[in-house]
DNA sequence: GTCTATAGCCTGATAGAC
DNA sequence: GTCTATCAGGCTATAGAC
């Protein structure tokens, strides 16, 4: 009941999280401002008050969406214990993490299909870079012999590729629900990688 | 020179293949009707000739970017020697095979994103549905103890997310520029997945 | 801070001449 | 098979009342 917080519903929030959603269902050309002030209960000319316009509005919505994500990959690989702990540990949180903002996800593959020079490296710069380096610094230990900038983007992808292709894996032989279990898809992981780790020599 | 064939420009394979460039690049709703016809050098009303709508135009070149893919993919997995030598001769065609056809690529990340569950179902059983089914026969034998449909899946998405993260990658800590290259992805995939093969008791 | 009204342009699609 | 002309509606964005 303070003044300045609570209880007024911030508009400005509410617009960004509309536009969270239907940015990641439909892009940003397949969605128009009336769109998303529609969903929000207002009216287009209403957002303009909150933001100059829609190019404006689209980065701030990423902005949004992409806070804090560098924090939460970057924590979940500075867990004590030996590699293979620690790497065993990313890949359960890492799944987690992404199974549990798939709007985070579809954003940022639309980042890199869409997204101009600029964008992306600001985004590598302000959210991605300091994960990786966790990242790479913890497979450089685990496998010197490999390439640590290639290993982490494979460790990555390895786990973001079951997510992607989830629409079309149901329809692809062997297709069970649980392959989208991100427990299961953690799991398959370690297994594959397993071996690898085991003889670090 | 013969009466049907060649001389004649084929007005509607001329229209794919620009329609292709331009979906590629700005995905369905970024490109309009007439920004198609633009690059055909023809009125986006001569277009209506060879199809009848947009979406039917979307359709045609999806068909047009896909097809013979299954064919490509399956033949490069039927080659004779030990699982070994199929696998590690698999990660060298398939990785080729994208870099040849980046926009066949970029297409199929649209449609996971964007493709309804009609399309997908099409496309997982008019293209992927055999190649998909020669690796996990392939990754069986290797890694009896991997669950084969998730191991194609990873096996894939280890090669693809290089390409896919390549705008984001030079911003980010060791990238290089030889990182795009083929050749490099596939070895590294190979180095990466060399302890898992060596040992399959 | 939200509204109505509207400007000016772009959209997919059609009609009909040639 | 391509053109010009056009429609009806959607788009981003602005002006100005409340």
């Amino acid at each position: 009941m303070s003044s300045k917080s609570a209880k007024k519903i911030d508009t400005r929030l509410v617009i960004l999280r509309n536009a969270k959603h239907l940015f990641a269902q439909h892009g940003y050309s397949g969605v128009s401002v009336r769109d998303i002030a529609g969903t929000c209960g207002i009216q287009a000319a209403s957002l303009y008050h909150h933001f100059p316009d829609k190019q404006a509005l689209y980065l701030a919505t990423m902005e949004y969406a992409f806070s804090d994500k560098a924090d939460e990959i970057a924590e979940v690989t500075t867990i004590a214990g030996s590699p293979k702990e620690r790497l065993s540990d990313f890949i359960g949180r890492f799944t987690t993490l992404m199974a549990d903002d798939p709007e985070f996800r579809i954003l940022l593959q639309r980042e890199l299909l869409d997204g101009d020079e600029e964008r992306l490296k600001l985004a590598a710069h302000e959210v991605f870079e300091r994960p990786f380096k966790a990242i790479t610094d913890l497979v450089e230990e685990i496998a010197p012999e490999c390439d640590p900038h290639m290993l982490a983007i494979s460790l990555a992808g390895l786990i973001l590729f079951h997510f992607e292709t989830a629409p079309i894996r149901r329809y692809l032989p062997g297709g069970k629900k649980s392959h989208n279990d991100p427990k299961v898809i953690a799991e398959h992981v370690l297994t594959l990688l397993s071996r690898t780790l085991e003889s670090p020599q």
